[in-house]
DNA sequence: GTGAAAGCGCTAACAA
DNA sequence: TTGTTAGCGCTTTCAC
């Protein structure tokens, strides 16, 4: 068993050594020795597009799979410089839009022959630690749909690794991102529940250092003034689930007017501030209140739910960063590239006529 | 720019070289030559424990700040054969309670300075190629939350990786297990249930090749026989929630008699049952007919659902996944070992007296 | 098309 | 405590 201690040199020179011990792991120059060629054409049959002969390929992959010979990808990066791990830095809150982000982004890496390198990052700190992390790993590249400062930023900038930024950019530094912009829908929607006769709104909105959010609210602050609505109250929340039903309550005790609708800068808040509404303040939606919000997560249609939201299109979204990735991992002096997606209104159930 | 080609070799005969070619990233060799210390001292000041002197370490320190150095993971990894890199193999991107495990498991490992490698698997072909990916990126050890076969987790344990599986296992052959057994809470809920007049049941499970599922099929079973119930109906489904909304709707159409309770193998599947209840079939849950689940995601709690059931400790099972992993990395040949942890009932308002 | 040899950046035995 | 040296397993010129 604890034979990984062992040191059982393979050289050239080492001829006719005993076959494999068993546990360690074969390597090229065990393969080469026996199909009886040299390692550098073991390295080569495994090298798509090198100039093989068909005898030769064959005599080695026999070899090497009866070796269960795989080539080290570690050793691999080292002398290509190209580890082709990905660190994906999303965020662990309670936010179910993250994991749907993770795994289409995983996904799509594995098509390109990338492994995703998985941090969660929930604070500033975490973010700096994580950055040295991925750096220590190589990695070819960085997908962040989760925080991080312009200075954390310069610093991968710095050191050449092509960055991605998922749904998020720095506007005074040039970056490369994918993003939905849902001004369109914002207009569109706050437009319907103009007709619908509402005119009170309440917004609730995420931490103020978040770009996600500080864009929505103010798309959405635009669209109400332009169709002219009374914004009675806003709060800010975290994301949650439960931030959004304690920011129910908020809006309820500490405005005089009560809105017709609330607006939420995601749906996991949505959700909250919906039970809140029915199951607490026995308020119907969307009867008595309407609600709004974005992401289009998978379970703001489940039945409890219907949410009218602005989805993200969360698969184009993510096989676009997976590209912009891949495309700068080879060539590093790629300019760079912001790809803007428009959102999509789920058209659900919780608006509805204002009440009068 | 483009200049990751360069070949500039640092040798120590190489002493008054360019500082460093912006771009290149720094090696331990130029942190010797800025610090005037051999190449070893600086290796030996990244690695803890290591008999150093103080001021060495201070000369190491600056030149190595200076540089931005940190030490190459993957290189070291090569000498260590140990890469640090943990695969963790998660499914079911419809069913919630893989990205809870999955952001659980990376945290704790984050902590034991180890890096999770995603891999998503969806299908037993998948787990094939997965493990071949793995094994190229010479992961210490793989956390299986996922499908794998028996002749799957022989190829890991031939190459000596150790394997934790999170709540599943082969009960024919030695294996490492963190695994949750909700069998003592099934009975308390059964028993609850009988007290409340319920009588007939209805099972909604999972794929047939699937452990959890089959194991708390079986527990349900055994315990509603116990009770004297009638097992009225059985339906499979995916874990999805959409499978819950048409298994419901199954049970309503295949059955002559009406169930009293309907009794879920995870939650999703749970909320799609409710969901189709209450707003498909018009039924009062709980009134009309009461749920019981197993999980305890977070959104089970969530004010529309406020299932019954019953949950997975998943914090600490996810500590002791990782635990068990670091010491079978440190020693590979401590033996196997099984870790079983209770479930706890969260008595939410699914169920109830049963109709008469 | 194939083999020899150099080295990617690091750790670890061994000497000094 | 410090430096020297030998590789980890691979890719990649460079000859042949």
């Amino acid at each position: 068993m604890a034979n990984s201690q062992q040191k059982k040199k393979p050289s050239k020179s080492d001829q006719n050594v005993v076959p494999l011990i068993k546990g360690r792991r074969a390597t090229s120059y065990d393969v080469a020795r026996l199909a009886g060629v040299s390692q550098s054409a073991v390295s080569r049959c495994f090298k798509p597009g090198s100039s093989i002969s068909g005898k030769m390929r064959e005599r080695v992959m026999k070899a090497a799979k009866e070796l269960e010979y795989q080539p080290n990808a570690i050793a691999r990066g080292l002398i290509t410089q190209r580890s082709n791990l990905v660190a994906v830095l999303v965020s662990g809150r309670l936010n179910l839009y993250y994991p749907e982000v993770l795994f289409k982004i995983t996904e799509e890496l594995a098509k390109a022959g990338l492994q995703a390198l998985l941090f969660t990052v929930e604070s500033e700190e975490d973010a700096e630690s994580v950055i040295e992390q991925a750096w220590q790993y190589q990695v070819d590249a960085v997908i962040s749909a989760s925080h991080m400062s312009q200075a954390q930023y310069k610093v991968l900038e710095k050191r050449q690794i092509p960055v991605v930024f998922f749904n998020r950019y720095f506007s005074d530094h040039p970056n490369t991102v994918v993003y939905c912009d849902p001004s369109e829908q914002v207009h569109e929607v706050v437009k319907q529940l103009k007709t619908l006769g509402h005119q009170k709104a309440a917004l609730i909105t995420g931490p103020e250092d978040n770009m996600v959010s500080r864009e929505r609210a103010r798309m959405l602050t635009q669209s109400l003034d332009e169709f002219g609505f009374d914004i009675v109250h806003e709060v800010r929340g975290d994301f949650t689930y439960e931030s959004g039903t304690s920011a129910l309550q908020d809006i309820k005790q500490s405005s005089s007017v009560r809105p017709t609708v609330v607006m939420c800068i995601n749906d996991m808040m949505a959700m909250g501030c919906m039970d809140e509404a029915r199951s607490v303040l026995g308020w119907n939606v969307p009867e008595d209140l309407s609600i709004v919000s974005f992401d289009g997560i998978g379970m703001s249609q489940f039945a409890s739910y219907e949410l009218t939201t602005i989805r993200q299109p969360i698969g184009r979204m993510s096989e676009a960063a997976v590209r912009m990735i891949t495309e700068r991992v080879e060539r590093p002096d790629q300019s760079h590239e912001k790809r803007v997606f428009e959102g999509a209104v789920i058209q659900g159930g919780s608006i509805a006529r204002a009440p009068s």
